[in-house]
This record gives structure tokens, C-alpha cells and sequence, in this order.
RNA sequence: CGGGGUGUAGCGCAGUUGGCUAGCGCGCCACGUUCGGGACGUGGAGGCCGGAGGUUCGAGUCCUCUCACCCCGACCA
């Protein structure tokens, strides 16, 4: 300890993360701040998604395009504005809609006569129809879908759109409820009931296994319950995350839509046999609303944890000198090094900032959790190793280089898998089965995750259960027997178990 | 929208019953020494004290109004 360590000391705390156990919610918004991936707009209620955090943002765009496009479907693209007369049509979805939109009544400012320098509304210049800016595309979408589709042999038709959305929401909170977000958007029509919940569920289905594949997450797939079903869907299907305050959290769904928009556009085909019939439809959708959930399911109290398949930067090669000359060679090997990986097709960086010390740059990649990093020095150049750390354990070893991009590359599968494992196991340990009410509000209220228990199957209890507890079904599992037994609430027979949770 | 909190330098904060030139740490800039887990020295730059109005000889400090953000609820992906 020297005389100046105390600064030292505050120095790291200044730019430290609030603990999980602390404060929940501020290590979250630490989390995302202080590593860059996005921050607070002037605008109430959206936020600034910076490089690093785009960057992420679009590695997922990149492979669920890919799946999606595997899949037989295509991209395209329409407009921001909904006229309201469009969104009223389909009952359900209007009033599921309605209070949370933001609503464009004129289009155009005129100076203030009264304050120089100052806009105003012109009041001249209001719409005849006001223009809703779109909570997501159903209304848009069937208008324009009724033009193209005339007989069976325009279905299926397959359309994706990577669009912005607006929801007036209450409570913002970054990436995981702002008001405005990034998503995309499936919008299907088929021939037959079969085949759109055919559809719905296939995409459920590319949802998991990128959650799996790719975001090193394990995901409950199941069926919401009337309660909390799409407004203007007859099943919504999605995909539920436990992350590590015990809570649930949406992160994807599909919906099958029946013909509830193909009958409020008049969406009709000619089929064989030559006859008028409603098409079938589905939508579905992720957002940046994903991001929030690898934050909270993956992330320690040293930053984030990224999963390696899809971190914009999976290695971070630091080299470490003890004069600037030495700091030049080992920037130079640091290259060589780098270039050696990139050419395996690693998303490599190298740090050979001269301001930073080392340490700094290593708790720096931590936090902005990058899977693994490489430390370079002359003692390696020497020994022919580099000193390799992965994120995930925040463990180190000194490895030979010889190999090393075919190491690393293993290193990131098992990082990937380890994610996954740890949890899953999670979830397991926080995934509770009763019998009893009094056990539900306890597990509930103490333990916290899903609690699984019989379901009466009415929205009455549902709501019941939600107002007493804050507990809601997140879904009934899709892979679920179904077990007939006694609700725990009112005690009637049931079906089926549920999955309940409080959720974000 | 209700309850609680916070706004003072890029970040984190201090600033007493109103008092004269508004401070500290980190960061930033320059130079030097350093570099295998958040280095150090010396010198320097950086403020409309969230905004508007008021009280006062005098306001970061008191009063009124407003705005923004955070946390907790109701609404939701």
C-alpha cells in the first residue's frame, strides 16, 4: 500500500458496477452504460443504441435473417404511418393498440408570430385522417396483402419487414421497454388453419433454437393464456427467459392469427375447387428487447458476459511491454497474432493503446464482456505462449501459440455451451412445483423463478392469482403432458399444469 | 399517472444558519517516469450550480413554478 492508494481505490469504484445482490435493477443500467452498448436520449423514453451495442444488434439481425430466409421467407418493407381508420379494423387488435399510440395529427410548423425564433403547430395544416405512428404492422400489412393475394397459388406468402415501432409505454426501460424499439416483423398468409399454426410454430421453433444457438439461452416454448394473448391473435406462442432475479421475461413470439385480419381486410383466395375463401395468417416478432435478456440471464457483477457467437468482438489481444520500443514489437506480434485469427474468421481486436495500462484494459474487456482475451508479453514472445483468459470463469492460463486459432475456436464453443449450461441449471434450481396456494405466494414471494402449479383454465383466477401475487402464467409449456389435477386456487379441476412467474 | 429520490465540470460527489474568487476525486491536455490485474510526478484546461420567475444589499443555498432522469407501482414485447 502506498500513500496514494486511496485514490486508487476510488478510482475503481467510480467506474465499478453496482452488485447483483445490491441493487438489481441499478446493476442492470450499469451494465448496459458503462460498457457501451447504449445510453439515455434527450427524447423521454428512447434511448441512443451505441457502436458497440449495434454492433450486437446487428450480429443478431444478421443470423435471424439468415434463418428466417432458410425458412422460405423474404424481407420487405412498409410505412412507419398507420392511418387510424386501418388499425380500427380488426376489433381486438384496435382496443389491444389504442392506448399507446403515438398519433400525427398535422403536417407542418409555421414560425411563431408572437416569439421570434419559436414553431408552432400550424393549425392549417391538420390531417383530414390523423396518422397513427404504427405499434406494429398487422394493419399495414393485410391492407396491402388483400391486393396481392387473388388465388391459392400466391400462398403461402412469407414476408419479414426489419422495422422501428413505437408503444407509448408508461415505465421505459432500456432495451427492455422503450418507446421506441427495433424489431422485426413476420407477416404470413397461407391457405389453411393447419398450415398458418404450422407456420406460427415453425417460427417459434427458429426463435428457440437462436435463442439456444446463438444467445447461449435455454427458453421455455409454450402457449399464452387468453389473458395475455396477442390483441387480435386466436393463439399466441412464445418464448419465456428466467434471468437471475428470479424473473421471466418475454423474449420472442408467434402468433397465429386465425382469419381475424383476413376477414377485417377482406384478405380472400380462389381455391381449387374455385371458391372465395379468408386466408390464414400469423405474425411474429423479436426486438432489441433480446439484448436486455442476454444483459440480465448471462451478466456477472464485472459486466457483461456475451455469448461468443454473436460478441462483436470475441477476442481482445492486449499486449504488455515495459518501454514504449517494447511496446511497438509487441503491438506488432499482437497484429500478427490477430491477423492469424481473423483469417480463421474471429472477430479479434487488438488494444495496444499506450495510455492504458494492461490492468485497466483487462477489467475494461471485462466489463464490456468480450469471451476471451489474450495477453502478450515479452516473457510469451520469448516462450512462444500467450496468456489466454475467458470471460464466463474469469480464468487464465498461459498456452502455447502454436494452435491457438484452432484452440480459441473450441475455447468459444465451450464458452457458448458452459453459458448455456449454467443457465439452464439456473432455471432448473428456480423452477418450483406446488400443490398449494399458500406454497405458490411463498415460493413466489421467497424464492422467486417459475412456479408451476394447476390451472383452472379461467382468465378469473388468472387475474385473481396476478392481483394477490403479481405472479403471472407465462405459458403453458408446448412439450408438456397434460396432467389433470386440482387448481390451486379454486381449487376446480384442472387441465393442465401452468408456468407461472413474475415477469418483466 | 401516483409514491419516493436525484439534478453543482465529461463521470462520481462536497458545498454549514444566505456572504465576497464554487471545491474535491476520477477523467481530459502537455511533458517525464511507468506497463504480466484499474500506475505516478509536475504543470494545465474545463462551471449560466437543470430551467424560469421571485425574496434579498447579496442566492448553489430561501420561496413558487417547471423540466429531466432514477427507483417502486398501475400498462405492456
Amino acid at each position: 500500500m502506498t500513500a496514494h492508494s486511496p485514490n486508487k481505490n476510488k478510482a475503481f469504484e467510480a467506474s465499478s458496477i453496482t452488485p447483483r445482490q445490491k441493487d438489481y435493477a441499478q446493476w442492470y443500467n450499469d451494465l448496459v452504460l458503462k460498457s457501451g452498448l447504449a445510453d439515455y436520449s434527450a427524447v423521454r423514453g428512447c434511448m441512443v443504441i451505441k457502436p458497440y451495442g449495434f454492433a450486437l444488434w446487428e450480429n443478431i439481425q444478421r443470423q435471424l435473417d439468415r434463418m428466417f430466409k432458410e425458412t422460405g421467407h423474404q424481407n420487405a418493407y412498409f410505412p412507419l404511418f398507420v392511418p387510424k381508420s386501418f388499425l380500427e379494423k380488426e376489433e381486438g387488435h384496435a382496443e389491444g393498440f389504442a392506448k399507446e399510440c403515438a398519433v400525427v395529427t398535422h403536417y407542418r410548423l409555421k414560425t411563431d408570430p408572437e416569439r421570434k425564433g419559436k414553431l408552432i403547430v400550424d393549425p392549417e395544416a391538420r390531417l383530414e385522417e390523423e396518422l397513427v405512428v404504427r405499434p406494429t404492422s398487422e394493419a399495414v400489412i393485410w391492407n396491402t396483402f388483400k391486393s396481392w393475394i387473388r388465388s391459392y397459388r400466391d400462398l403461402p406468402l412469407l414476408i419479414n419487414q426489419w422495422a422501428n415501432i413505437v408503444r407509448w409505454e408508461m415505465r421505459t426501460r432500456l432495451f427492455l421497454r422503450t418507446t421506441e424499439f427495433l424489431w422485426q416483423e413476420g407477416h404470413t398468409a397461407h391457405a389453411s388453419r393447419e398450415e398458418a399454426v404450422e407456420e406460427a410454430r415453425r417460427m417459434l421453433q427458429v426463435y428457440a433454437d437462436f435463442a439456444e444457438q446463438w444467445l447461449a439461452l435455454p427458453v421455455l416454448k409454450g402457449v399464452k393464456t387468453a389473458a395475455e394473448r396477442f390483441a387480435g391473435a386466436e393463439d399466441t406462442y412464445c418464448i419465456e427467459v428466467l434471468v437471475q432475479d428470479g424473473k421471466a421475461i418475454q423474449a420472442g413470439t408467434s402468433h397465429f392469427l386465425g382469419q381475424n385480419f383476413a376477414k377485417a381486410f377482406e384478405v380472400t383466395f380462389t381455391n381449387r375447387s374455385n371458391q372465395q375463401e379468408y386466408v390464414w395468417a400469423t405474425s411474429w416478432g423479436v426486438s432489441t428487447r433480446l439484448i436486455g435478456t442476454l444483459i440480465m440471464a448471462h451478466g456477472d457483477d464485472h459486466g457483461l458476459i456475451l455469448p461468443p457467437r454473436l460478441a462483436p468482438v470475441q477476442v481482445v489481444i492486449i499486449p504488455i511491454a515495459r518501454s514504449n520500443d517494447q511496446l511497438q514489437q509487441m503491438a506488432q506480434a499482437a497484429r500478427q497474432l490477430q491477423a492469424e485469427l481473423a483469417a480463421q474468421d474471429l472477430r479479434v481486436m487488438v488494444d495496444d493503446d499506450p495510455q492504458q495500462k494492461p490492468g485497466w484494459k483487462f477489467t475494461e474487456y471485462e466489463l464490456r464482456g468480450v469471451p476471451v482475451r489474450l495477453a502478450l508479453g515479452p516473457r510469451d514472445l520469448e516462450n512462444g505462449t500467450v496468456e489466454l483468459a475467458r470471460r464466463d470463469t474469469m480464468t487464465k492460463e498461459t498456452v502455447p501459440l502454436g494452435g491457438l486459432p484452432a484452440r480459441i475456436k473450441i475455447l468459444l464453443d465451450d464458452i457458448h455451451r458452459s453459458l448455456y449450461a449454467r443457465a439452464l441449471q439456473f432455471r432448473e434450481q428456480h423452477t418450483t412445483y406446488v400443490t398449494t396456494y399458500e406454497a405458490f405466494k411463498k415460493v413466489i414471494e421467497e424464492k422467486g423463478g417459475f412456479v408451476v402449479a394447476h390451472w383452472d383454465g379461467t382468465t378469473e383466477t388468472e387475474l385473481a392469482i396476478k392481483e394477490e401475487t403479481k405472479a403471472t402464467i407465462r405459458c403453458i409449456p408446448l412439450d408438456q403432458q397434460p396432467v389433470p389435477g386440482t387448481c390451486i386456487y379454486s381449487g376446480k379441476p384442472s387441465q393442465q399444469q401452468a408456468w407461472f412467474a413474475v415477469a418483466y
